[in-house]
RNA sequence: GGCCUCGUGGCGGAAUGGUUACGCAGAGGACUGCAAAUCCUUUCAUCCCGGUUCGAUUCCGGGCGAGGCCUCCA
């Protein structure tokens, strides 16, 4: 079966055909990094890394371009960095390498190119020039405005008639606008606030524009596919394909429009306001959820267990749950050292319009000891796995890779114990040999003594059919 | 008010014009001194009312309910 792909602009799943297979070129808008990034910006992010490495298997590693932006003129970024008194630079450098800590440690590879907005004004400016001499944006009071009814296919990409939209609008006006809808492409500075030099003043690009102007320098005037969260459909998406539509004359910025759907905390949208904000780094690194910190991988898999454009639930059962599964897939993913391709059925879910729940089901049917021929027989101790072991925990290594949760496939991942000194490691071992002496006497009230005071200090033993016992820390 | 999604078992969550996946939890079993881990088996569902159809959870209409967007937001 060929990739399928839900496009937004037609409402439908279309087989997805590139414009240049050698050449796949896919843009999602990336963080406005002014403040850590929450875990919505995290499903965003683990999303569009999944796409970016089904096309690459689809279409070959090194045929595939994805840019995914750094927005670093904006707004709340001007606001944040007065409040703390800090050049936005400074704000903006810290904000974004912990942004890179975070998508790396959700198992995102690092995108073909990730272009910052504050390097491509040139080219911000070129544009709003392009619009203007071509009638579609006029300078009002210092600002330069999209002139929105010179473009008739306009509210195209949202299914938002231009006329209901201004109707129902709740916004109001500038007075300088021409009209209701026009928006903003260059904004006046005032000589507090970061500007750059251009042709109607010393000002900045608005929004829009900068992501028009991202894509296009890094993917040309049309490309395949782009992307980003629901919410940005409108005005958004709708504003940068007005922009690069009426700049290069094209009917289409991107043949495939592509959006996830929102994540919510504990049913309710995530606002400040409400106080249910998660950040990818508190989940990673503070207890505040559960009690505990969660590796990268744990999210990614429980946000991963909805389809893409569904809305999803965060809570902390889905995490346990998550964690619960990639440490049993751990379990069968250590008997071979090799990837291979996963299995058809696994691929066909997957080029469904990247069906990951459906694809995980074969995950679990890999892992069924039915599947892995005579694993059940083996135990806690396994000997040297026969070869259909090895094979089908190759094919499970390549899901989990193309998954992005390949790092599970390691022994020591997310194992604390491995994180134990060495004191606290001989005293463990030791309290286990004399449990098991205690056994061997069949003295169990000791034994168990022994087991309980462990389990206190969050230590978990498993007694192994070959007599050994192993244990790990909860 | 306008536009748009969505209502599947106790929970999560796919799919489908005709036996409703899968995971978690629950139940039973194997293994174990007892456990843990692991494995095997297993109970339980398509919001309501019409219509089309031999047959609807799926298609159409209406209702009820939930959510999103229209304003910075992934």
């Amino acid at each position: 079966m060929p990739l399928r792909l839900y496009n937004t602009l037609t409402r439908q799943k279309d087989p997805f055909t590139p414009i240049d297979p050698a050449n796949v070129r896919l843009y999602a808008c990336g963080p406005t990094v002014y403040d850590h990034l929450h875990i919505g910006n995290g499903r965003m992010l683990i999303v569009f890394d999944v796409l970016f490495r089904l096309l690459r298997h689809v279409y070959g590693e090194t045929n595939v371009k994805y840019v995914r932006n750094i927005t670093d003129v904006d707004d709340k970024i001007n606001a944040r960095a007065a409040e703390r008194g800090v050049d936005i630079r400074v704000l903006t450098d810290e904000m974004t390498k912990v942004f890179h800590e975070d998508a790396k440690a959700l198992g995102c590879l690092a995108p073909t190119v990730e272009p910052r907005a504050t390097d491509h004004i040139a080219e911000m400016i070129e544009m709003i020039e392009s619009l203007i001499a071509k009638g579609h944006a006029y300078m009002a009071e210092g600002h330069v405005l999209f002139d929105v009814p010179s473009m008739p296919a306009y509210g195209k990409l949202s299914k938002r008639p231009l006329d209901e939209m201004i109707a129902g609008a709740r916004i109001e006006v500038a007075p300088y606008k021409r009209g209701p809808m026009d928006f903003v492409l260059w904004k006046p500075s005032s000589p507090s606030e970061p500007g750059w030099e251009s042709p109607w003043g010393r000002g900045r690009p608005g929004w829009h524009v900068e992501c028009s102007a991202m894509s296009w320098k890094h993917l040309g005037e049309t490309f395949d596919i782009h992307g980003g969260g629901i919410d940005l459909l409108f005005p958004h998406h709708e504003n940068e394909m007005a922009q690069s539509c009426s700049a290069f004359g094209h009917d289409a910025m991107a043949n495939v429009w592509m959006h996830n759907g929102h994540l919510q905390v504990e049913g309710e949208k995530m606002s400040k306001s409400l106080g249910n904000f998660v950040t990818i780094h508190e989940l990673l690194h503070s207890d505040k959820f559960g009690g505990r910190s969660w590796p990268g991988e744990v999210l990614r898999l429980a946000i991963l267990k909805t389809h893409y454009r569904q809305p999803i639930d965060f809570t902390v059962k889905a995490l346990e749950e998550a964690e619960q599964a990639l440490k049993r897939w751990q379990t069968y993913a250590t008997f071979s050292g090799q990837f291979d391709d996963p299995p058809p059925a696994f691929i066909d879910a997957m080029e469904d319009d990247l069906n990951t729940p459906q694809a995980l089901t074969d995950i679990h049917a890999l892992t069924r000891a039915g599947v892995i021929a005579g694993f059940s027989r083996l135990g806690d101790s396994y000997l040297a796995p026969p070869q259909e072991i090895k094979s089908s925990s190759a094919k499970l290594r390549g899901c989990l890779r193309l998954l992005g949760v390949g790092r599970v496939c390691e022994p020591d991942w997310n194992r604390p114990s491995a994180a134990l000194d060495d004191a606290r490691r001989k005293e463990v071992e030791s309290s286990i040999s004399h449990r098991n002496k205690a056994r061997a006497a069949k003295n169990w009230a000791e034994s168990d003594r022994i087991r309980d005071e462990l389990e206190v200090m969050g230590i978990v033993l498993k007694d192994n059919k070959d007599g050994t016992t192993t244990w790990e820390v909860k």
